[in-house]
RNA sequence: GGUCCUGUGGCCGAGUGGCUAGGCAGAGCUCUGCAAAAGCUUGUACAGCGGUUCGAAUCCGCUCGGGACCUCCA
């Protein structure tokens, strides 16, 4: 749709950018995932909830995507007193299982968690531990041109030379010269420093210490990848040697992304990424979310209100709709409070979209109704604004319940196009789903019957049957309303 | 210490050099047997201090808060 003038901001400028894809009609997009191990968490629904997010919209525009988002199993070290220790070695180490064990574990987690988001399954979701032959000959190709080099059994990324012709630290806004310096006067000693011919380089390949698990084979010793290789190499593999978008949190900025820049021209010669895309971080109670602090809350926590910090459970959609009303750039703040308030916001959109179906059209509309289709895609289209599209799409509730109260009217053409877009915005785009929709087709009559009965007594005037009735079914969970145009139930 | 980002009404959270964000909560009214839901009305915010400007919450400077990153840490 060549229509639509589609801008992000791209962290590589640091400014809205058109946005025009490589190869026309089709994008590209890879997407940094989850080191699996350890339950995924707050942190983690972010990014994916935002990607997806941009991927249900760029398909909408009819582009074909294809969505890289990896799943890291090797490679991280813990920066701990068990330096040199593989991350998942380490987790398998105390709870007795195998390495390969807590990945699995982890990835079906964090599998049901994105499924719960109503976050689309992406294309391809590479492993790094299943591409560590394309790892090792990216690394094979950086030597050869001369941007790396081995150092007892490890190979670093020569930062320092590969600077003196090309701009290492222009995503990140980094100096090399203060990187190499060491402006800071809390510097931490790191583990391998002395290996490196500069502290400013990074590893590409790490030799393996004895008792290390996770290793393989390599032209330069038994060992295991560096944090950032993988992405360069699955993202190459998967999507070429230059694509369309690259996303993940802004703090894998640097070096992360930094790094993976370097390393794709160090071996291909080429910039990998046209638009570099990151979402802002997350806080609770206006405190940052970090370990240290005890304040890290699992998704499944707040799905089931488990944690000390947590007043209540929070519906997967209700955190999906709470990140949703803030722009992806922005840092979100998780409260008790701005979830209730998520909470209720989805449900009033919910409700306007049920009543939706069951509206019926009149001799003519008292509001623009192509105007706020229109005003939904400029919002979407102007950096992934999710916040102004949800402002106009309660706009439309607001019609919505009007029409369905007989204060405002719509014509019958309007209504088809409110139907539609409302519909695609609401549940096609932005990903929300009904949570506590009916029962099914046995419930639902069951339901009618007994508000049959209700009603019949209404009409009677036994208001102590009817308002029995309705008490007793709030208590087993179901909600009731009556309408001018009947009574209708929805589950608690 | 360095780089970058940020500070909006009771709460969350958009945005722009002059004109309405939106959600939640609160108040009043309407509808209703009562509820619930919904509709209407209502709030006059932009950290502080200077400066630029006809005009700034929006641009600049400083101060005070908050945050991210600073080499293997989502």
């Amino acid at each position: 749709m060549l229509t639509h003038q589609l801008h992000i901001t791209n962290s590589l400028s640091r400014k809205k950018e058109k946005f025009e894809s490589i190869v026309p009609g089709r994008v590209g997009m890879y997407v940094c995932g989850p080191t699996v191990y350890g339950h995924p968490h707050l942190g983690h629904a972010r990014p994916y909830i935002t990607f997806d997010v941009f991927y249900r919209y760029l398909t909408h525009l009819g582009y074909k995507v294809r969505y890289v988002r990896n799943i890291t199993d090797v490679g991280h070290l813990e920066n701990d007193a068990d330096s040199g220790e593989d991350k998942i070695a380490k987790k398998a180490r105390l709870e007795q299982l195998e390495p390969m064990e807590i990945v699995e574990l982890y990835t079906q987690k964090f599998h049901e968690a994105m499924h719960l988001l109503n976050n689309l399954p992406v294309n391809i979701e590479p492993r790094a531990s299943g591409h560590i032959i394309e790892q090792i000959e990216m690394i094979k190709s950086i030597i050869a041109n001369g941007w790396a080099y081995e150092s007892k059994g490890s190979v670093y990324f020569d930062v320092v030379n590969y600077s003196k012709t090309h701009d290492y630290g222009k995503l990140s806004g980094r100096v090399i010269d203060e990187l190499i310096a060491g402006a800071g006067n809390e510097r931490r000693e790191l583990e391998g420093q002395a290996e490196k011919r500069n502290p400013a380089d990074f590893a590409l390949w790490k030799k393996a210490a004895p008792e290390h698990i996770m290793r393989w084979p390599s032209p330069w010793g038994d060992g295991f990848p560096g944090w950032h290789i993988e992405c360069s190499a699955m993202s190459t593999k998967y999507l070429g040697e230059t694509f369309d978008i690259h996303g993940g949190g802004m703090d894998l900025l640097f070096p992360h992304h930094e790094s993976e820049v370097a390393q794709s021209k160090g071996a291909c010669g080429k910039a990998p990424v046209r638009y570099w895309m990151h979402n802002n971080m997350i806080t609770i109670n206006g405190q940052k979310m970090g370990k240290s602090l005890g304040n890290f809350i699992n998704l499944e926590e707040f799905f089931t209100g488990s944690h000390k910090l947590l007043e209540q459970a929070y519906s997967p959609m209700t955190i999906r709709f709470f990140i949703l009303q803030a722009h992806y750039r922005s840092p979100v703040d998780f409260s008790n409070e701005g979830l209730k308030a998520a909470e209720k916001g989805l449900s009033r959109l919910m409700n306007a979209a049920q009543t939706l179906r069951r509206l019926t059209s009149g001799a003519s509309s008292t509001s623009d109704i192509p105007s706020l289709q229109k005003a939904c895609y400029e919002a979407m289209d102007d950096d992934l604004n999710t916040a102004i599209t949800l402002s106009h799409l309660f706009e439309c509730a607001r019609i919505i319940n009007s029409v369905h109260a007989g204060t405002e009217t719509i014509t019958a053409a309007d209504l088809e196009l409110l139907k539609n877009f409302f519909t695609e915005f609401v549940f096609s785009i932005l990903g929300l789903k009904e949570e506590s929709v009916g029962g099914g087709s046995d419930i639902d009559a069951l339901l009618q019957m007994i508000l049959k009965v209700r009603t019949d007594a209404k009409a009677n005037k036994d208001f102590s049957t009817s308002d029995k009735i309705r008490d007793e079914l709030a208590a087993i969970g179901f909600k009731i309303k009556d309408e001018k145009s009947g009574t209708s139930w929805t589950r608690e």
